[in-house]
DNA sequence: TCAATGATGGTCT
DNA sequence: GACCATCATTGAT
């Protein structure tokens, strides 16, 4: 059967390891001018606040991650590399910063839209293959930055799709990260054709040879 | 099909 | 001034 409602706030206040299991499947939708876009997600990664070196916050509050020690269920956009944005679900758990970066999804509703944004994609599945495609894929950047996801109003919301069972959960090391490779905060469903390929992160690396 | 690389600008030290 | 939670293109198999 299939649950079509918004997540409720206190549903998505967790850790965000556990954020990111629950948010697989669910369903991002926007509201465009050509009409409304929906991405059921299919991979996500865990950025956890204090303990956590890849984090944005792990450095402490600064107006780019304010977002993030906010309440739950809003969404963290930043700008990343010159020229793109990437999208995140707060999950902050008793102010305990953090946030679940969303790398790709599959379009279920606005195919015909995104056809027309993205001529170059190849298939359907991968329209939104990838975090700043995703991103640019629902319209966000930076004047989204901070909706409240939970919102009936908002012109982003959050829904629960259909629940995805635990065998076809897959994890691994988080994509483009260099420190804390040995934390399998990447969460994607195993066999969707959308799921972008794994670039490990830049120059350090998490052990470096002796001598 | 896969690996290497240039484009490009905000953010923080 | 260095560092990036990236993408599209290029050139080598």
């Amino acid at each position: 059967m299939r649950v079509d409602r918004l997540f409720r706030r206190e549903e998505l206040a967790l850790d965000p390891v556990d954020l990111a299991r629950l948010l697989l499947g669910a369903v991002l939708e926007a509201d465009a001018p050509e009409g409304r876009i929906g991405v059921r997600l299919v991979e996500v990664e865990a950025y956890r606040g204090l303990d956590d070196p890849a984090s944005h916050c792990y450095r402490g509050k600064t107006p780019r991650n304010a977002v993030m020690w906010g309440p739950a269920g809003h969404l963290y956009v930043y700008f990343v590399y010159g020229m793109h944005f990437c999208a995140n679900v707060v999950g902050t758990e008793d102010g305990q910063p953090g946030a679940v970066l969303l790398r790709a999804g599959e379009v279920v509703e606005g195919a015909d839209i995104v056809r027309k944004r993205r001529p170059n994609a190849r298939g359907n599945g991968e329209l939104a293959k990838g975090p700043a495609i995703l991103t640019s894929v629902l319209g966000l950047a930076r004047e989204q930055n901070g909706l409240d996801l939970t919102d009936p109003g908002s012109p982003v919301r959050l829904r629960a799709g259909e629940r995805v069972p635990a065998d076809n959960v897959r994890t691994g090391p988080r994509v483009g990260v260099a420190m804390a490779m040995d934390t399998p905060w990447r969460f994607w469903i195993d066999g969707s054709p959308a799921v972008s390929t794994y670039r490990r992160g830049g120059k350090r690396r998490q052990v470096r040879p002796a001598g």
